[in-house]
DNA sequence: CTGAAAGCGCTTACAG
DNA sequence: CTGAAAGCGCTTACAG
């Protein structure tokens, strides 16, 4: 039956020069159901608005016929995609990795799709992106910059697209955002350190955008609050690798040799920091404690385990999307600020 | 002028209930350029069927009005969509994510965009999620099998779909394929494992897709060469984590404590392996040698630092995307089949 | 709750 | 090399 119906439109009438693609449309399912194509398109978009009788029948037709939307008839009528343009500072960093694997499990039960972008960590470069998705007419933004973007501000609120700040929080539940408190899990972390005993820790970091200054605030703050000085550090300002976290301690140790434990602000940083201890035989923790950032895989099975922030990246890819997709659809959100906080793992590194 | 011209639009003469959305058109582009639409629309897709005067009259109005093209009307128009759908086993493995930037590098420059699908390894995912990126009317696909798909065989010619498979090579030119050869890579571990004088080699894997299983071929091929037994290994069908390596070494030593050395076949088991004999005190490579494959970040700052197999793998996505995009445009390809090959990265821990 | 009409911005298929 | 006409498959903006 369906089968038939789809396949002899093609060939069935063809005026001369006809573009017929043969695909079953809105049309095809309304005659099949007896409703007008507007009504199948409410059933489709706004059901609560289409009476049950004949969005039972709708249905049962867009089921015979195996109908499915086209999406590009559909942005082009309503200018509106269903494409969420989704910014991340890195694409070979585990953490954002996981983060837009949130993003995809929450949007593609939606039914939408995303564009992925990479802003190097750099304001400059996401707003620049920003300019160029809106050409594309994406639903809606998932960013991580920590800043606002004015050229997202400025436009009519008849044609605003909603925006969603991923990792950091927002001042309020005005601005949306999902993530958790940088500042407190670097206070965490040097809280740990301090109760361990450690009474030289120093802060390591590459990779110097707004995050990790805010680690290091919270960092600072706890060994400040234990009476100890927060001027044990290396900062520099290039990629995160492996390697560089060896570079790095290979520094924290020339400037500061009674330095006796680092917080690398991320586990790539604190793997390589291990390998060297390891190649210039200082024992971990004995000699030199080594505390991470995010828990990726190889954190719990290190020789010694990695101490280590326990991030809910994943979740704050699903939980960001959720929130865009609620916006867009109009739904109520009574938290616009969703703090999904963070755990410390204590391992045999400290 | 330009913004003038823009800006005019919408508030000018609007009829009641127009739906004008004040973007500048390919119409606005003709009137500005004395020519017709049929024209501006050529002279962007195939500009050598344009009049070079004519030609330069249009970039020159695009520029100053601003001209973006829509995307929704090119596809609605054309059943054709500047969208690539990508299939790649999994996103948190890091040698995918490097493949993925080649592919965007290469499609961005080409007005290209990408949906990105995880098939989990299995075939049977892929073909699933090619039927549902079909539905998207996506220019071409890039895929990860190493087998062929019937769904994209049995469309008719004119609607026939390109596809190029990563990774690994195909048979002939016919089938498009961009990669290595995993068995002569799995080949050349064993040699070197081999002349370095390691008579007790073991094989260790996990996620046994048909990648692992050739470069166990090849490795296999290389060991009997030599006249050494290719039976000891240790196979998993789980996903590859760093522990994951560990355990494999664990077993691979209570069930053949003459081991000698491992080729683990990727960098996370090889880390893993790594951990587990420095927990347990062994030496690397004195007691025991690790070999793995791709060259990961931390391969090269371990401690020893790991021999391992460098892949190509931006180059592979860069390269399918070139090809892929020759085709669609249908341009000549003198090579289907690119083998970009490979290299031993010779290091301490063998 | 439902529908007829018009239009979104391109490209196809002709015809010169 | 160029253009007039029609159409791709939806949704908007009305009007009932």
């Amino acid at each position: 039956m369906s089968q038939r119906a789809v396949k002899n439109k093609p060939t069935a009438s063809l005026p001369k020069g006809s573009r017929a693609t043969g695909r079953v449309t809105i049309i095809d399912v309304a005659a099949e159901a007896g409703v007008s194509p507007m009504t199948v398109s409410r059933a489709l978009k706004t059901p609560a608005l289409v009476q049950e009788q004949s969005r039972a029948r709708i249905f049962a037709a867009i089921d015979r016929l195996g109908y499915v939307p086209n999406q590009a008839a559909a942005t082009l009528a309503s200018a509106r995609s269903q494409v969420v343009a989704v910014l991340v500072p890195s694409l070979t960093n585990a953490v954002f990795i996981e983060t837009l694997s949130g993003i995809r499990d929450y949007l593609a039960g939606a039914g939408y799709q995303f564009l992925i972008g990479e802003t190097g960590y750099a304001r400059d470069k996401e707003e620049q992106l920003i300019s160029t998705y809106l050409a594309h007419a994406p639903a809606g933004f998932l960013l991580s910059s920590s800043e606002q973007h004015e050229i997202l501000q400025t436009r009519p609120a008849s044609r605003a697209i909603p925006a969603v700040r991923m990792f950091d929080l927002g001042r309020s539940h005005a601005e949306f955002s999902v993530g958790f408190s940088q500042t407190r899990a670097g206070y965490a972390v040097a809280r740990h350190l301090v109760e361990r005993g450690y009474r030289r820790p120093a802060f390591l970091a590459a990779q110097l955008d707004p995050r990790m200054m805010k680690r290091r605030e919270g960092f600072r703050k706890g060994l400040q609050e234990a009476g100890i000085d927060p001027g044990v550090e290396v900062l520099l300002p290039l990629p995160t690798t492996v390697d560089m976290g060896a570079q790095l301690l290979r520094r924290v140790l020339e400037l500061h040799p009674d330095c006796d434990s680092v917080f690398c602000c991320n586990d790539d940083l604190a793997l390589g920091a291990l390998f060297e201890c390891q190649r210039q035989g200082i024992s971990v923790p004995g000699r030199m404690a080594i505390a991470g950032f995010n828990d990726l895989s190889w954190a719990a099975c290190a020789t010694p385990s990695i101490t280590t922030v326990v991030t809910p990246r994943y979740d704050i890819g699903y939980q960001s999307a959720e929130l865009l997709i609620r916006q867009l659809k109009g739904e109520p959100i009574d938290k616009g600020r969703l703090d999904l906080g963070f755990e410390l793992a204590v391992r045999e590194s400290t």
